[in-house]
DNA sequence: GAATTATTCAACCAAACGGTTGAGTTTTGT
DNA sequence: ACAAAACTCAACCGTTTGGTTGAATAATTC
């Protein structure tokens, strides 16, 4: 991976291709916090909206780029739309910045115990119901 | 982390500052690979700009962007400039990709067995000299 | 010191972004 | 059948983005 020499003869060298909308669907703050509250559980777009200062037309866009993105997904029930975090989606872009932290990190080792430590706290704090 | 009921109230709540330029940073194809470039070492920016299918005026930019963001950082000597990865921004992103794994990912393991493939393979492979 | 090299700066442009408002479109409740 | 609720769609608007070109700056070379 990264073969050395001409890793960026072309632009896009064997990039998943849809690493430009995961990680512009990150770049935006709302997005996060919509993405955190997920974390909770599903939730109704309007209850996504409600603490958010902005339109619901506003969040019902945000929500179809974290869609395109694969982040998250709706599931449309009567009127109402539940939206879910989408795991799979996170991972592709995990799973490359960590084939960059591989060679880059020198606390490498700080960092995974770092994780480590947050993963287990986690898990006994509270449950994803 | 992530404290269950209202991790949404405010929309940047206890965020990263520079997140925001991080992750839309890394939403750039040509930026990503300008930082896959990096991986192999130090770089002048017309050699990073060697490759590309633009001026070197926009790929000028770019690298000021991934500055901005903290990723990349680069050194004056005489009158040319020489490009560096920087670690520690990528890790910002990192962990708080890593905190939303913690919750969301069902094939941790999994996803972590194929990360340490990667990582051993690579160290195998080539030195970052 | 004049020309060349390496890079940034500034102005511009089309396209995308993040928001708005107002008008649909379906369900649900009475 | 009617009105309200929960959204999405469409059109608009100001700002940012990603590129261009041409001029400026600074260090090297002849």
């Amino acid at each position: 991976m990264w073969a050395g020499r001409d890793c960026s003869g072309v632009v896009d060298t064997q990039d998943a291709p849809d690493l430009d909308l995961i990680f512009a669907a990150l770049a935006d703050p709302t997005r996060r916090a919509i993405l955190a509250s997920l974390l909770d559980g599903e939730r109704k777009v309007g209850d996504l909206a409600e603490p958010l200062p902005m339109s619901l037309a506003a969040v019902s866009k945000h929500l179809q780029i974290l869609a395109r993105a694969g982040l998250v997904s709706q599931l449309r029930d009567g009127r109402v739309r539940t939206c879910r975090l989408e795991p799979d989606g996170l991972a592709a872009a995990f799973v490359w910045m960590q084939g960059f932290g591989a060679f880059a990190m020198e606390d490498y080792d700080a960092l995974e115990r770092y994780i480590e430590a947050t993963l287990a706290e986690d898990e006994a704090g509270e449950e994803p119901r």
